[in-house]
RNA sequence: UCCGGAGUAGCUCAAUGGGUAGAGCGGGUGGCUGUUAACCACUAGGCUGGGGGUUCGAGUCCCUCCUCCGGAGCCA
C-alpha cells in the first residue's frame, strides 16, 4: 500500500509544470530587492523556492524580512526545471505559509567546532551531511536484516537486563533491579546460543553496553550490534557467513547510498575492492608480519588499533584474522584440536585503517571443556548453569559473530569518529542531548 | 588512570618581546529583479573558563582547579 499524503522535494523532478506544495524547514535564504531566493529542505533534500516582487500577495513576499534559518514553511508553486538553481529544479513561489518563525538558530552556515555541535546535537542531525551519514547507517541495518533473512536466520531480541557478566572481563554498567544488581548486557551471544537449538540459524540486532572509560573516536559506551549464531557451524563456515555479510552491505551501500556517499565525498573505489574471499591469516602469521615490519610485537598479546592497521595494510584489503592465544580470549572459545594454547576465535579487519568490525569464533561445545574454562576464568558456575545445560542436552559444535553496528558506518561513510554515526552517541563523557 | 593540546563576542578564530581586546559569520537597520555559505553600507554585542600570585600595567608570565578535544589502555 502506497500512502501518498504530500510532495517531497526528492520527487520534483517527475512534477515539472505542475503546482505542488512543500512542507519543510528554511534552509536558506537570499535576497535581492525585487526578488529573493528560499531554500527549502525537507528531509528528502533541499530546493531554491523563487519568490518574484508583483508575482505573489505583498505580504507573502514581505516574509523576505520575516523568515530565518529553520522557520518551518510550507511553500505552493510550480516546479521549473532551472539550470541556475542548484539540483537543476526550482519552484515559482506562489504562497507562502508560516508555520513558525525560529528564533536565533544556533548552527549557522560556517564552520562550528565538534564541542559545540555534540552539544546541539539535536539540531546538528538537520544538516545536510548528518543527514546522509545517518540515511546511509539506516541502509546498513536493512542490508544486515536482508542478507540474514533471506538466508534462513531467525530474529530473536535478547534481554538487556542481565544477571551476568558474559565475558567477566570487561566493565558493565550496574543498575538496581528491585533491589538486586542487574546488568546492562554486553552481548547477547549466550542467549542466541540457546535460541540456535530450537531454530538453526538466529540472529539477535539492539544495544548493547560497555562501561569502559574508553576515551577514542572508536568507542562509545552504547552502540548498536548484530550477532549471528548458527548450529551445525565451524569456524570456517563462520567466516564465511562473515565474509558474506560484510559484501552484502558493502554492494547494498554502493547501490542504494550513492548520493549520501558522494555527499560525504566518500572515495568508493577502496570500497569497491571488497569481494570475496577476503585474505585470511593466523594470528601466529599476523604476529610475524607485525615482527617484519620493526614492531617490537611478541606471540600472545592482543592487537591494538595501531596493529590492525599494519595488518590490513599489509593485506590491501579487507583480512580476516583467525586462531588467537586462548587465554586473552573468552571462556566460551573452543580451542583449536590441533593445538590447545590457540582458541578458534576470528577478527574481521576492514581496511582503511577501520580496524575490527566483527569478533567471534566457534564456541566450545563440550560440557567438561567449558566447565573447565569457566573455572579458570573463575567465573560462578551457579550463574551458568542454564549455559552449561545447552551443553548437556544435544550439543553441537556452533559459531557466530558480533558486528558492530557504528564502526561499519563510520568506514562505509569513510568518518573518523563514532560520534557522528549514531542519532545521539553515548560516550564516557556525553549523556546528553 | 597516564601523555599531549585547547578554553577570548552567540559561533569560528586573531591580538608582534607584558602596554587602550579585533575580524568574519550570526543578530539589528537600510540598499539591490537570478542569488549560489550572495553582495554593499551602517550598527549593537566582551568580568579573555574559575580562583590566587608576579608587575606601575596580564588575554599574554607563574601556581591551582574546572571543562572540552586528541592519543594510550580496554574492546565491536
Amino acid at each position: 500500500m502506497v500512502i501518498v499524503k504530500h510532495t517531497y522535494i526528492a520527487d520534483l523532478k517527475h512534477k515539472v509544470g505542475e503546482e505542488v506544495t512543500l512542507h519543510g524547514w528554511v534552509y536558506n535564504k537570499r535576497s535581492s530587492g525585487k526578488i529573493w531566493f528560499l531554500i527549502l529542505r525537507d528531509g528528502t533534500g533541499s530546493t531554491q523556492c523563487v519568490v518574484v516582487g508583483g508575482q505573489v500577495p505583498d505580504e507573502v513576499f514581505d516574509l523576505d524580512g520575516v523568515l530565518t534559518q529553520e522557520s518551518s514553511v510550507s511553500v505552493t508553486g510550480v516546479v521549473k526545471e532551472e539550470k541556475r538553481a542548484v539540483g537543476g529544479y526550482e519552484l515559482e513561489v506562489s504562497d507562502i505559509r508560516v508555520h513558525q518563525i525560529a528564533q536565533n538558530y544556533p548552527i549557522s552556515k560556517k564552520d562550528h567546532g565538534t564541542a559545540f555541535l555534540m552539544d546541539n546535537r539535536h539540531l546538528w542531525i538537520r544538516s545536510k551531511r548528518q543527514n546522509a551519514v545517518l540515511k546511509v547507517r539506516a541502509e546498513i541495518i536493512r542490508a544486515c536484516r536482508d542478507f540474514l533473512d533471506s538466508n534462513g536466520f531467525v530474529n530473536l531480541d535478547t534481554p538487556i537486563f542481565t544477571a551476568n557478566a558474559c565475558e567477566g572481563t570487561t566493565t558493565l554498567f550496574e543498575t538496581d533491579y528491585f533491589g538486586q544488581k542487574a546488568f546492562l548486557a554486553q552481548s547477547g551471544q549466550l542467549y542466541n546460543e540457546a535460541n540456535i537449538m530450537s531454530f538453526g540459524k538466529v540472529y539477535c540486532f539492539g544495544p548493547t553496553f560497555r562501561a569502559e572509560k574508553s576515551k577514542t573516536r572508536r568507542h562509545l559506551t552504547e552502540f548498536w550490534m548484530l550477532e549471528p549464531e548458527m548450529a551445525y557451524c565451524d569456524l570456517d563456515e563462520n567466516m564465511e557467513w562473515a565474509e558474506g555479510l560484510i559484501c552484502h552491505i558493502v554492494d547494498w551501500a554502493l547501490h542504494r547510498c550513492k548520493e549520501q556517499l558522494d555527499s560525504l565525498e566518500r572515495d568508493t573505489s577502496q570500497l569497491r575492492k571488497v569481494k570475496k574471499p577476503f585474505a585470511r591469516v593466523s594470528y601466529t602469521d599476523a604476529v610475524e608480519i607485525l615482527q617484519n615490519s620493526g614492531e617490537g610485537f611478541e606471540w600472545g598479546g592482543d592487537f591494538g588499533g595501531g596493529h590492525e592497521t599494519i595488518i590490513s595494510d599489509h593485506f590491501d584489503g579487507p583480512v580476516i584474522v583467525h586462531r588467537f592465544p586462548a587465554a586473552i580470549k573468552a571462556f566460551y572459545m573452543k580451542r583449536d584440536p590441533e593445538d590447545e594454547r590457540l582458541a578458534l576465535g576470528m577478527d574481521f579487519l576492514a581496511p582503511e585503517g577501520y580496524g575490527e568490525m566483527i569478533g567471534g569464533g566457534e564456541r566450545e561445545a563440550d560440557y567438561d571443556t567449558l566447565l573447565r574454562n569457566l573455572k579458570q576464568h573463575k567465573l560462578s558456575e551457579d550463574a551458568f548453569q542454564w549455559y552449561l545445560d545447552l551443553r548437556k542436552y544435544g550439543t553441537v559444535p556452533h559459531s557466530g559473530f558480533g558486528l558492530g553496528l557504528e564502526r561499519t558506518v563510520a568506514w562505509i561513510c569513510g568518518l573518523s569518529h563514532l560520534r557522528e554515526t549514531i542519532p545521539f552517541p553515548r560516550m564516557i563523557y556525553r549523556l546528553e542531548p
